[in-house]
RNA sequence: GGCCCUGUGGUCAAGCGGUUAAGACGGAGCCCUCUCAAGGCUCAAUCCCGGGUUCGAUUCCCGGCAGGGUCACCA
């Protein structure tokens, strides 16, 4: 058989470049040495994800730790789960949780030399290749119908041997030169698949840069490299690209572990020396009992845009991200309370083996815990930012007045005291901590745990002692000072000493204080609450309270 | 079902043949305290099972079992 002919019938292009020359055109990065090269490919679907972002993170330390590259190529084969305007989407998700690409598709950067980083574009070089692979006769042509495959395959299953286009069911494998002429002439469609050359009877071991050694069966599936429409399938693309965009570490989830032996193959046929390969573990989930890898469809959690409205705190996230990517890291951070964990030597061999379970508690806690750190004008400035998106309308009025927040986010934090506080988890919670210090958005629940004479007398006497320049123990005086008079006792030892002598004591005074003021039983520091809200409306709160 | 990956407290996990089996989150309790939050202290809780190898296995080997992944002209 003519393989030259039948190549340059089944790729017709005239304007291919020989192989080779792509050599030429994208030569060897100039890195450092150990500099890892990575890559962000997803498909343009718009939907960013956790998932996303782990595996970004993963790429982008292992970059950026080592003096290397990490660049976004967009894998747009699939043109049915092409969405406008996605990629831009996944560049300003990322951007929000302060991951940038170096180099790649909708980047501004001198080092795109590398491109084009749509794979779309990139269709003249993968023909290229394919032609190569038709006249060494390691590729050829499958003129089957879904239907045909469909028939193969349910038989298959049926007779419970392994599916797919391989040894006797590779039926267009062996068409004569006759054959597939007459297809051609026909106008049948075709699709270009890889002459396997491996056997399943061969195992190797092959070194996983997260897992270790795993072993490996060779490939012996006549995989399609190149689909009717001319564009080729991600497996094809991913050892051409990876391999000219100088890819030297491919970090990927580990769902792709099993068509591992078919990138190994294609990387052997090409000629091309494999990158290294990390295959990371999926988040789980857990429901009903048992695990699962979290998906797109059933759970909410998985969209980045569910934090973005419930309003973590982005860098929470990401050190949440990486305790799972290193476990090391948070023992670094206990080290490091105020170190930028772009300081912590991030590690792809430290990656954790098995799947983790997404563990709410902890990002709430991580989320916390980063809040806690910010000024009360960082921390303005990141409320701001949620509920200028998210709020209601309220919310954004309340905003406007900077001086007042700042009063309240300096008590709320905990700022200038002892201990720094950690009441707010995340925006669309902490903003509602901030509804009592506005009239319009307080709404309080007076339940007391007293009689109406002790609730009413303790509130009509200290509304008429309050005065806001007392300080702290001031303030406290005048509210142990109300105690006797309703039967409760002012000192805490007084009271514990014997509880049978009094209905209660100073907190309990202060409780009903507090509802009144706040609307709810627990708050932070009483008395600095009253002295922002001002005397006019802490006595009106006080006396409105009365049932 | 075939193939591959994984298996330490409720969760994330250190651990690389001999340890009282770290730490964090969560839980319980105590202290502090005008409540809450925070903080401090304390406690409970783990090596999937069965065989080997070994003086000794959580660690190594084999076999089960369990969980996960994957079997497309999707990535």
């Amino acid at each position: 058989m003519d393989l030259k002919k039948l190549a340059s019938a089944l790729i017709p292009d005239t304007d291919l470049l020989a192989p080779e020359k792509y050599e030429e055109i994208f030569p060897p990065r100039t890195v450092p040495n150990g500099a890892e090269v990575t890559r962000l490919a997803p498909s343009p679907t718009g939907f960013i994800h956790l998932g996303n972002l782990y595996s970004a993170l993963a790429d982008e330390r292992a970059a950026h730790t080592t003096g290397g590259v990490f660049y976004l190529r967009i894998e747009d084969t699939d043109e049915k789960r092409k969405v406008e305007g996605a990629v831009e989407s996944v560049i300003r998700s990322l951007k929000y949780f302060g991951i940038k690409f170096d180099e790649g598709a909708e980047i501004e950067s001198p080092l795109n030399k590398y491109g084009p980083y749509y794979q779309r574009q990139r269709a003249k070089i993968y023909r290229s290749f394919v032609k190569k692979l038709l006249e060494q006769g390691l590729a050829y042509p499958c003129f089957c119908t879904a239907e045909e495959l469909d028939e193969v395959r349910a038989k298959q299953t049926e007779s419970k041997e392994t599916t797919g286009y391989y040894g006797k069911y590779a039926k267009c494998r062996n068409l004569t030169e006759e054959e597939i002429y007459a297809n051609l002439k026909a106008g049948k469609p075709f699709v270009i698949r890889l002459k396997s050359q491996g056997s399943i009877e061969n195992k190797t071991t092959f070194r996983d840069a997260i897992k270790g050694d795993i072993t490996v069966t060779e490939n012996d599936q006549d995989v399609v490299i190149l689909k009717s429409d001319g564009i080729p399938t991600y497996h094809f693309a991913h050892a051409i690209d990876d391999h000219f965009m100088r890819t030297t570490l491919v970090i990927r989830g580990e769902e792709w572990l099993s068509s591992l032996p078919v990138h190994i193959e294609l990387h052997k046929v090409l000629g091309f020396k494999p990158p290294r390969y990390a295959h990371t573990c999926s988040l789980m989930k857990m429901d009903g009992g048992t695990k699962r890898k979290l998906s797109k469809r059933k759970d909410p959690e998985l969209s980045l845009d569910y934090y973005r409205k419930a309003g973590y705190y982005p860098q929470a996230v990401v050190k949440y991200l990486m305790t799972v990517l290193n476990s090391n890291f948070e023992e670094w951070t206990l080290k490091n309370p105020d170190g930028d964990y772009k300081d912590f030597k991030f590690k792809i061999d430290k990656m954790g083996k098995s799947g983790a379970l997404f563990d709410l508690d902890k990002l709430n806690d991580t989320s916390k815990t980063e809040i806690s750190k910010l000024s009360a004008e960082e921390c303005l400035a990141f409320l701001k930012g949620w509920v200028d998106e998210f709020g209601t309308d309220a919310d954004k009025a309340h905003f406007e007045d900077k001086d007042y927040l700042i009063k309240i986010l300096t008590l709320i934090m905990g700022i200038g005291g002892k201990k720094r506080r950690k009441d707010i988890e995340r925006a669309e919670q902490g903003v509602r901590l901030l509804d009592y210090f506005f009239d319009d958005t307080f709404n309080p629940d007076y339940s007391y745990r007293f009689d109406k004479h002790t609730v009413n007398t303790v509130l009509e006497k200290f509304a008429s002692v309050y005065d806001p320049a007392d300080d702290n123990s001031a303030w406290f005086a005048k509210v142990k000072a109300i105690a006797p008079e309703v039967g409760f006792a002012s000192e805490m030892s007084e009271y514990k000493a014997n509880p049978e002598a009094f209905k209660g004591n100073v907190s309990d005074v202060a409780e009903i204080l507090r509802i009144a003021i706040t609307g709810s039983p627990n708050s932070p520091d009483l008395c600095t609450i009253m002295n922002i809200l001002g005397k006019d409306r802490s006595v009106a709160r006080l006396l409105k309270a009365k049932i």
